[in-house]
DNA sequence: TAGATTGTTAATCGATTAACAATC
DNA sequence: TAGATTGTTAATCGATTAACAATC
């Protein structure tokens, strides 16, 4: 499945959504579930649940619906990495441990951080939050040594590209960059950029435009 | 201009993006700028640069591009509100205090941050990174007073939705909303949703296929 | 059976890009 | 003038939605 057109990245964010929607319910016992309820949950219309889920290559039943724990288990083996994955940290400021705090070496498996990386001295081989910080000269050696894949970006805007291109340079194929400035990686590479100044304004002038 | 159609979000953020780069540029004594120019640095194409621009009713010069100043007053008039516009933020976690370190009170005007919430009562009445932090109770009535027109939400999940309640009842029209759940709002209202686990899932699925 | 839901294609919608005449 | 860039329309592309036969 899913094999002809590679899936999108809007595709997948709603996967993974649909998930941690679904894993409560399981909790709750919720067998089965309609593609109208999880829409209703998401925020999305059903057909375009119905779509995601076609295109993970699950399959419900007409008037039952799907099963939720075979459908939690489809959307993991099509977006977790079996082993799991580990994630690095650039910058450990007032952001960087706002995210650690969420994927800090609490979790048990999936995406965790595993190493974090921040310029003062006093941060550098210190344990925060559970994560050891090392300076970024280490990056190389422990990105390697730890197998990290995927990078965060937490640091002010003018460290952000160099810190792309350490955590590029030592192999890491994927990056969340929180910086407020677009960084520039080589094309295998894959970006994803949350711009909160960004977001802020946009909602900022819409509100604006929604008032009186 | 630009009030056949409605200016959509994803022109918008844009715009917001576009100025941000253009700012140190002016800094630098830099007069006039090429859309390709813009374009390299925000990460899209000099026709979506120049389409951008066009919505926004700005004019540049064939040959010799666009007036960087200029440029930047009109997407100012655009997307800020003249007055300024104050926001509120619910929930001083260590993501709400990073988010006030980026939008607290040091800034002399634009968006700010002029009230943060919290239930625990060791943070309540308190000045928290030069904001003053009250008990959610109290959301009504500080909204109106501070003329708040904007929300974040950066509360846990289970605590997002009566946040939103909250919000919206007091008469804000946009929320940006952290907390990893969707939320629900009158039609009204605009939200954009923040979610960290959904774009670092995202990101780390990319990553692996581009491994090896 | 009657009613409701899934799976999937076709239609629609919106956003981006290509192209090029106008212009400096 | 020759060369390059803007402004704008048409073409393309991709994503969402509508619709409905198949199915339980």
């Amino acid at each position: 499945m899913a094999l002809t057109r590679s899936t999108s990245a809007r595709t997948i964010s709603r996967l993974s959504l649909y998930r941690r929607l679904l894993l409560p319910w399981q909790t709750e016992g919720v067998e089965r579930i309609y593609s109208h309820q999880l829409a209703q949950a998401a925020g999305v219309s059903a057909a375009q649940v119905r779509r995601d889920i076609m295109e993970l290559g699950h399959s419900g039943t007409p008037n039952t619906g799907y099963e939720v724990r075979g459908l939690i288990a489809d959307i993991a083996a099509c977006i977790d990495a079996p082993e799991g994955q580990q994630v690095a940290l650039v910058g450990v400021g007032n952001l960087g441990r706002a995210i650690l705090s969420y994927f800090g070496s609490g979790r048990k498996r999936g995406l965790v951080i595993v190493a974090a990386f921040d310029v003062e001295p006093e941060k550098v081989d210190r344990v925060l939050l559970g994560c050891r910080c090392y300076r970024p000269e280490r990056m190389s050696e422990v990105i390697g040594a730890e197998d990290i894949s995927v990078g965060i970006i937490a640091v002010p805007a003018e460290a952000a590209q160099t810190a792309a291109d350490q955590l590029t340079g030592a192999g890491v194929t994927g990056i969340l960059n929180f910086a407020p400035v677009p960084i520039k990686v080589p094309p295998m590479v894959y970006v994803d950029h949350m711009d909160i100044t960004v977001k802020l304004e946009t909602v900022a002038y819409f509100a604006r435009r929604r008032k009186g």
